[in-house]
DNA sequence: ATTATCTATAGATCTATAGATAATGC
DNA sequence: ATTATCTATAGATCTATAGATAATGC
């Protein structure tokens, strides 16, 4: 099989199409309303023709899947790439925190989208999950955490985390650093770390997350 | 104002229909399909004419709002009164903590609604939000748990749970009990607790929680 | 006589598709 | 010639209401 050029015009023309149809549904996750949008509303905000959606998507619903998917893949690959360079387990663990709460600030639409939508597609095919399991695995195996049983930890976690970010709302408001750091103290004294220890962690800098790439 | 007998026959079949409502309502709810039911189904589920949707509620969310919260509300009375006696806090919190855990094994239909339309309804006026934050400032302020802002520390007990109930999923699994208690020591430890201290508050003997008054 | 429930239906969506149009490939 | 997009519409819902029926109050 000869290796023909894979992307032309008509294949970028249509990967336009589709990511406005994905960047709809995003604004309208975002939103919370993405269940009672129709498809002509989404095709509208995508400033796209009604029937292109068919191109795409054959429901709704595995269209507002694969934007949360997306989402969630992006954020997972920013944690890694940005925690690639920490030792410390416990560090990793809490910048993923913080970075993660920061959204609120950071990227707003995405922090909504993770509240209003992430737990309903629970069960949706994304790696965020299994790389945090990986996380606590590892921090637990190394003796670094006191975890009993890794899946329950990972429960309590991610929950504590969609928690406050629902708790901060939908607006802007002061006091989100204190936040992130606040969750990130409170979960590693879940894992079994002293206050004491758990503060200085957290203390540690972190790198600017403006700078997530494929920002557009 | 003469005081009339509020309630004759007529009164307790209008009774009779909204409650049939209701549970149909908590139904689908359960079943997470919650939104794409029609009025139609709701009111086949219910053994109700059609019609007499439009005699309690104007709108669906209506209906499935008032039975999230009449949910929250019954376990929120329930937790009260069960912890009524005990005078450590932190018990107060663990047992709590704890049969709300297995609410997925007391009563699993409150527990998918929980999981499922909880979040959806963070908003809806229920009291099981203000007790538990009631309850979490008193602890800090006795000096029995290390809270730095209480809204947040809520948002971490909350999630933490909800995000356990999601991972128990919804089918009977073994386990629930110890997956109970261990969110309970997370938690207590979360809150400045040792570990040794929250495993002995969790080793303390709940109340059968399958005497829920009200059940049918 | 009053009130709630039930049945039937008009009108308003909303989805999925067919066929026309426009853009690109070769 | 091929492919994707767009427009228009048929058919399938779904909601809200009007009017008939049944139950209860007095």
């Amino acid at each position: 099989m000869s290796e023909r050029p894979v992307v032309n015009r008509l294949d970028r023309r249509k990967a336009r199409t589709r990511a406005a149809l994905l960047a709809a549904a995003r604004q309208l996750l975002a939103r919370g309303c993405s269940a009672e949008a129709s498809i002509q509303e989404i095709t509208d905000l995508a400033d796209v023709g009604f029937g292109s959606f068919y191109n795409h998507f054959d429901t709704k619903a595995e269209l507002l899947e694969a934007a949360v998917v997306e989402v969630l893949e992006e954020h997972g690959a920013l944690l890694d790439e940005i925690t690639a360079d920490y030792d410390d387990l416990a560090q990793v663990f809490a910048a993923s925190v913080r970075l993660t709460v920061l959204l609120h600030e950071t990227h707003p639409q995405i922090a909504r989208i993770i509240t209003n939508a992430a737990p309903a597609y629970r069960n949706a095919p994304t790696s965020l999950g299994p790389r945090a399991l990986r996380d606590l695995a590892k921090a637990q195996e190394a003796g670094r955490f006191d975890i009993d049983n890794p899946a329950i930890a990972l429960a309590c976690a991610s929950g504590a985390i969609l928690g406050v970010l629902n708790t901060l709302g939908d607006d802007p408001v002061p006091g989100v650093r204190h936040a992130a750091d606040e969750v990130a103290v409170n979960l590693l004294r879940m894992f079994g770390l002293s206050g004491q220890e758990a503060r200085e962690i957290v203390a540690r800098p972190l790198p600017n997350p403006a700078q997530r790439k494929g920002e557009r």
